[in-house]
DNA sequence: TCTATATATGAGCATTTATTCATATGTTTA
DNA sequence: TAAACATATGAATAAATGCTCATATATAGA
């Protein structure tokens, strides 16, 4: 009953020639790695709602932490993630900053994601 | 020198008509969730690569496994995300297993974040 | 300059997650 | 039915991550 422990997919590639297609098609792995990390700041619920709050208009952090169920602090911390991307950018007006969508594509890429969830 | 630690945003929200404008346009918090879900999908490089590859066409593990610098055991690991996602799909033939894309979003999502990256 | 308020940030902790290793399952062929 | 191969999966581990707590910084006003 014991079975051989083969290496898989070494002594031939099954499609070496889509393969070769496929490789050169991809983007290079530096590019994949930056497009991971943008759709990991995405990958948080708190973040999408502090970005769909921001579709409406300029808020500041207390109205953001109002907004959800999180502490001030979290807010904070998620602010400097979304400013670190270039999502979100911020103005100061006296002890109040407001915070608002950096980018245009922000609105699209939430709504591709929001189609594929209501399929 | 010594600091109060006045609690903040307490005594007073700063922009409450604001909030109520937006928390009434807010998804629900069940869909903000799902959304964060697909987008954590998005946010790894592995299963970027595998994403982009499929776009290309139809591919079985072992050619998916030597695109990449990863064991066919993590690539049938993050296959599995992907299915349980519904972003791609699958046939047999035989021993061997194709994968493809179950999803014309994909595309789009993936082409708005390389339009935010390459800014 | 002292106090109050809005925001930022470092440390610590708990949870999630991506990989590897070992092995199981499923299919084909001898 | 036994061996070979493609794929799947469970357990373990290391790394990343999001929150809280405490505190720092910045600005305004008395």
């Amino acid at each position: 009953m014991r079975r051989d422990l083969a290496p898989c997919c070494q002594e031939q590639q099954i499609h070496p020639e889509a393969l070769e297609k496929v490789r050169a098609l991809l983007p290079p792995d530096e590019r994949l790695y930056d497009l991971a990390e943008l759709f990991k700041i995405f990958g948080d619920s708190t973040r999408l709602k502090i970005l769909y709050a921001l579709l409406e208009g300029e808020l500041c952090v207390c109205d953001l932490a109002g907004l959800m169920a999180v502490s001030q602090s979290a807010v904070s911390h998620q602010l400097r993630v979304l400013k670190n991307s270039k999502l979100v950018k911020f103005r100061r007006e006296g002890k109040t900053i407001y915070y608002s969508l950096a980018d245009s594509h922000v609105e699209s890429i939430l709504s591709q994601g929001m189609e594929h969830i209501e399929e």
